[in-house]
DNA sequence: GATGGCATTGAAAACGATTACATAATTGCT
DNA sequence: AGCAATTATGTAATCGTTTTCAATGCCATC
C-alpha cells in the first residue's frame, strides 16, 4: 500500500518523459515483481490469478518487449544467418523463402547475406554471424570456402545447401547432381544427341559435381563431354556461348549447370541465331519460370527447392538439440522435365530411327 | 607490472573456462580499462599508444563485439526491416538485393519478412519490428494496410514501396503508374489495338493505379477499357483468362498489372491454344528475366527495380537525420520495352495501314 | 604561482530483460 | 502435530556493452 503510493507519486513525475515501457512499468501496473512478470510472459510457473494481472498489465501499458536485452540476457539470440551468392537467383529465392517460413514458424529470425560467390564478403559475413551470436547457418559456400570451413571453430552449427563440403564435417542438403546429370545426358542421347557438351560454374562445388556426372554418364556409352567452365552468371555464359559456336565444331546439344547459365545460353543461341532444337539442342538445371514459357520450352532438372530449404532449416533445429550426434548429407533427387529445347533433332528433317543423327 | 602477474594468473585459471571473451578480457590482456577498449573499438578519443595495446590486445584474444549487448546500451539496433508480399515475386526480389547492399553499405542489418499480402501477417511483422526497435522499415503494404497506417503510432519511420498511401503521409517511392499506364495503352493503339482490357491485383493500391492510369489513357482516346480484378498470383491470373477467352465477346489486347499476373495471363493464353499477338496481344509490367525470352517477347514496362530500392534505403537515412521533414514521395518513371507481344496484328494477314484492324 | 581549460583515462551506472537464490506459504506424509 | 518437499513469489545478480561523471595530468595564461 505504501508502496504503491510511493509508485503513484513517481508516475506522476515519471510517466511524461518515459520513453519507452519496460518489464518494470508493467510489473508497477500490476503490482508484481519484475520477475513475476517476466515469468508470465515467458511462460514460468505463475499463478492463474497473476498471470491475468500481468497480461492486463501489458495490454494497459502496452508493452513490447525489447528482444535485445532478451537476447542478451538469455544468451540465447533466436537467430539464423542464410548466406548466398545473390537472392537474384530464383533457386536461392525458393530456398530463401522456405528457410524464412521455417524459422519465423518457430519463432526465429533470418539475417540474409548475399556473397556474389566473393570468398572475402564471405569470410566477413560469417565473422559478422559471430558477432550477432546467431543460433546457427545455413550457407551455400564457394568451393574455396566449403574446403577450409571448420563449423567447430564458428562457434554455431552449418548447414550447408546446394554445395557441400569435405565429408562427414558437416551437415548439408543437396542435390543428387550425379542422378541429375545422368538424367539429363540420357534423355539427350535418347533423343539421338551424341556431341554433348556443357557450360558449368567454376566457383562451386556443384557446376563441379554436375560436369562429373555428365562425364560419368557419357563415359557409361563410351563418349566424351566437352565442358567448359564459367562464372556463373548468364552474362558470362551468354558471351561462352556466343564464342563456342564461332568454332568449327560444335555441340549438337549443350547442357547448363544452372538457372542462370541456362539463360545466358539461350540468349547466347539467340543472338548468334542458331534454332533450337534444330541446331543445338538446350538443357539444364532449375525449373524457373521462365524456362517453360521460353522458345520451345527448355528441358530441365527440376529441384525440390522448398524442400531444400525446409528441410535445412529441419536439419539446424535438429542439429541444435543434439549437438554431438553425427554429420548428416540429405541427398534429394531432382526430376526431368523434358520440352522442347531437347526435341528429337532427326524429327525435323526425317523418319525418326536414323541410324547416325547428324 | 605487479597487474600483469596477477592477470596472467588468473588467465590461467579462468580462461579454459570463459565460454566467450568479451571486452573486459581485452581490457585486462591490454591493462587499460574498459571504457578505453570500447573507445578505441568504436572510433572515442584515445591516445594513439592505447589504441595500438587494445588493437594488439582484441586480436590476441579474439574478441568478438556482442552485438545484442551493444545494440541494449546504445539504443541503436542498427536494423531495418524490409516487408514485402513475397520475395519470390522477382520485383521485390530485386529491390530487396538493393535495399540489403545499401544497408550493409551503411552497417545495418536487414529483416525480410513476407507478408502474402495478408494484413494479419502484416500486423504481426509491424510489431516484431517495434520489438526488434528497428531503426525503420521499408513496407509494400497492402491497401488496407496502408489506409489505416499510422507511421508516428509505429515508433519509427517508415517508407513505403511500390504501393503509396494517402498523401502527405509517408515517404514513398513509387513508379509513376500513371505515365506508365498511358506508355502501355498509347502503344498498344498505335500497334492498331482498340478492344483492350486488363487484368489488375486487388490487394494493391498499384494495381488500382495502374488501372486508373489505363482507364483515363484510353478516355483520351474516346475508348473504354474492359479491367477485371483478381487476386495478383499467376494461378488467378491463369484461371481469369482462360475464363474470359471463352466469353463471347473477347479483347484483342490484354494489360497485366504485374509481373505475376504477366505469366499466368501467357499461360493462360497458351492453355487456351491463342496465337500471341495474332490472336491476342500481351502487354504488363515488370521486365522479369523470362519476359523477353517467352513467345515472341512480351512487351513490359520496365521498372527501375534496384533503384527503387536503393532509393528507398536513401530516403529512410534523410528521415532518421531529420525526423521532422516534411513527407516526400519520389514518383520514378518506366521505361517501355515494345517486343513481340505486341506486334501489328494486321501485319500478320496484309498491309499495315488497314483502316479497321479486325 | 595559482587558475582555468583541454585531453585522456578509469570507475561505476545504465540499458531491459532473465534467472539464481532466498523466502514464504502450502501440501503431503508419518 | 511436526517435518520435508513442493510451489509461488520477490530480491538481487547478471548478460556485455556504452556512456556519464569524476579525476588526473598537462599546458598556457594571467
Amino acid at each position: 500500500m505504501v508502496l504503491d503510493l510511493m509508485h503513484d507519486h513517481d508516475n506522476l513525475t515519471e510517466n511524461d518523459c518515459k520513453m519507452t515501457v519496460g518489464i518494470k512499468d508493467v510489473a508497477r501496473a500490476a503490482g508484481v515483481s519484475v520477475a513475476t512478470v517476466s515469468r508470465a510472459l515467458g511462460g514460468g510457473p505463475v499463478s492463474e490469478e497473476l498471470r491475468k494481472k500481468v497480461e492486463a498489465a501489458v495490454a494497459a501499458t502496452g508493452y513490447l518487449p525489447n528482444l535485445s536485452a532478451r537476447r542478451l540476457r538469455s544468451q540465447h539470440s533466436h537467430t539464423i544467418g542464410l548466406i548466398v551468392s545473390d537472392i537474384r537467383n530464383p533457386f536461392f529465392t525458393a530456398v530463401s523463402r522456405a528457410v524464412e517460413d521455417a524459422a519465423y514458424a518457430v519463432g526465429m529470425r533470418v539475417i540474409l547475406c548475399n556473397t556474389d560467390e566473393n570468398p572475402q564478403k564471405e569470410a566477413m559475413y560469417l565473422r559478422l554471424m559471430q558477432e550477432e551470436r546467431v543460433t546457427g547457418v545455413i550457407f551455400a559456400p564457394t568451393r574455396a570456402t566449403a574446403q577450409k570451413l571448420d563449423p567447430h571453430q564458428l562457434g554455431f552449427p552449418v548447414v550447408l545447401i546446394d554445395r557441400a563440403a569435405p565429408p562427414g564435417q558437416t551437415d548439408a542438403v543437396v542435390l543428387d547432381n550425379a542422378e541429375a546429370a545422368s538424367l539429363l545426358v540420357e534423355h539427350l542421347l535418347a533423343q539421338g544427341y551424341r556431341r554433348i557438351g556443357g557450360l558449368f560454374g567454376n566457383t562451386s562445388t556443384t557446376g563441379a559435381e554436375r560436369h562429373a556426372g555428365v562425364v560419368a554418364a557419357m563415359q557409361q556409352h563410351g563418349l566424351q563431354a566437352e565442358a567448359r567452365f564459367i562464372a556463373p552468371t548468364p552474362e558470362a555464359a551468354e558471351q561462352a556461348v556466343r564464342d563456342w559456336l564461332r568454332e568449327p565444331v560444335q555441340p549438337e546439344a549443350l547442357i547448363a549447370s544452372n538457372g542462370l547459365v541456362l539463360l545466358g545460353m539461350l540468349r547466347g543461341a539467340r543472338a548468334a541465331g542458331v534454332s533450337i532444337p534444330a541446331q543445338l539442342a538446350l538443357a539444364g538445371f532449375d525449373n524457373d519460370n521462365w524456362t517453360e514459357l521460353a522458345g520451345p520450352g527448355l528441358t530441365v532438372i527440376e529441384q525440390p527447392v522448398y524442400d531444400i530449404g525446409r528441410t535445412a532449416m529441419k536439419m539446424l533445429l535438429e542439429r541444435l538439440e543434439d549437438p554431438a550426434r553425427s554429420a548428416r548429407k540429405v541427398v534429394l533427387s531432382g526430376r526431368l522435365i523434358a520440352r522442347g529445347s531437347t526435341a528429337q533433332p532427326i524429327a525435323a528433317h526425317a523418319g525418326q530411327q536414323g541410324a547416325e543423327p547428324r
